[in-house]
DNA sequence: ATAAGCCTACCTACATACAGGTAGGTAGTA
DNA sequence: TACTACCTACCTGTATGTAGGTAGGCTTAT
């Protein structure tokens, strides 16, 4: 697959970036239409409004998620999530991005019910992954803990998205010490 | 102290609300503009500008959080850290709401660097109390871990605010959950 | 082979709305 | 008299979105 993006997946791409750094509200077409040398109307050539752009987005994202998990289908379990944590460290250093997630959740209250609803589909696709990555390290004997498989993934689900918020705050000290302690929680709690 | 406030109060009291419902950016003057009977421009007349309104929003609820202190100054280290936790619950019910440094951290890029300090410190003042909450636990032999006092106060600091995203796109029961946890997380670990 | 027609990927120009902010005024109170 | 707490009216900037146009490539019929 080649890596050379057309114009239409190209604004995806800008887009999600600027709505991970400022929050889809606060995002615009200009700052994408200087990017990409076109005028801001010819964005809504390909996406006729913002929400259009929203949702693609997070359809986006998702795919890729799609993706990962396939990539990551024979790691062992340990792998997946030090994959998983390494996106985040991505998203971090990147600019100081939120997940995808994270980015319409802050914005929650202010985005159409379409776009909730796809986000609280692809939480539960997320949250669905990890708890199988779990599992399958529990019954493994890679990890190890005490609490049950749905509170585990809740601490993750929860941590994730917190450790990005606290490290914007805190600094990036913060972030990894939030990361290291969330790593270490499979292997013995 | 009565609880009558005047205009200049009730615009902060609102505009915290307000931000935290649905952020910074999209917060604008005429919500509160009309739900407190006045126009527009006379906000202008407390708050100059919208930077000295999120201003007298974070000082507003830093000041909250001192009187917190000081009401819990006395109260055995559990007690604390029970009392923290409703506040998030508080924030949860009322209208989904995310914590004041939450909110700010979700939009930590578009906001001024005066802001983006002011947010700092409030960050470390939550954090140094929460450690001292801590610290007291576990000398008092209320609470049981084994990591550092650092770590835990961290583990905290982004749970907190995680729980909140996570509630908001996976709904109440897993913010319940994120809560549970970290409770358990002192008592046993 | 080529002309006609159509589609894609843009453009210019504009409509609309709404936000933050300012200038200057006024009514009531200290 | 001066200050407080508003108001009206307006300016400016900016964001999303629309209408209509155009250049160039592709398709199809003759």
């Amino acid at each position: 697959m080649s890596t050379v993006l057309n114009t239409k997946e190209r604004i995806v791409e800008l887009g999600r970036g600027h709505m991970q750094r400022i929050g889809y509200h606060s995002f615009n077409y200009k700052q994408i239409a200087l990017e990409l040398n076109i005028k801001n109307a010819s964005i809504h050539h390909y996406y006729p409004s913002k929400e259009d752009l929203g949702m693609a987005v997070i359809e986006k994202d998702r795919q890729d998620f799609m993706q990962f998990i396939q990539r990551m289908k024979k790691a062992p379990p340990m792998d997946k999530l030090d994959a998983l944590i390494c996106a985040y460290e991505e998203y971090f250093k990147n600019g100081i991005k939120l997940c995808v997630i994270s980015t319409f959740s802050a914005s929650f209250n202010e985005i159409t019910e379409r776009m909730q609803l796809a986000i609280q589909q692809y939480s539960e696709i997320v949250a669905s992954w990890l708890a199988g990555a779990l599992k399958e390290g529990l019954e493994s004997g890679d990890f190890h803990f005490t609490i049950s498989i749905e509170e585990m993934t809740n601490h993750w689900m929860a941590t994730l998205p917190g450790a990005l918020l606290v490290g914007r705050s805190r600094g990036k000290k913060y972030f990894d010490m939030a990361l290291h302690s969330l790593k270490k929680s499979v292997q013995s709690s």
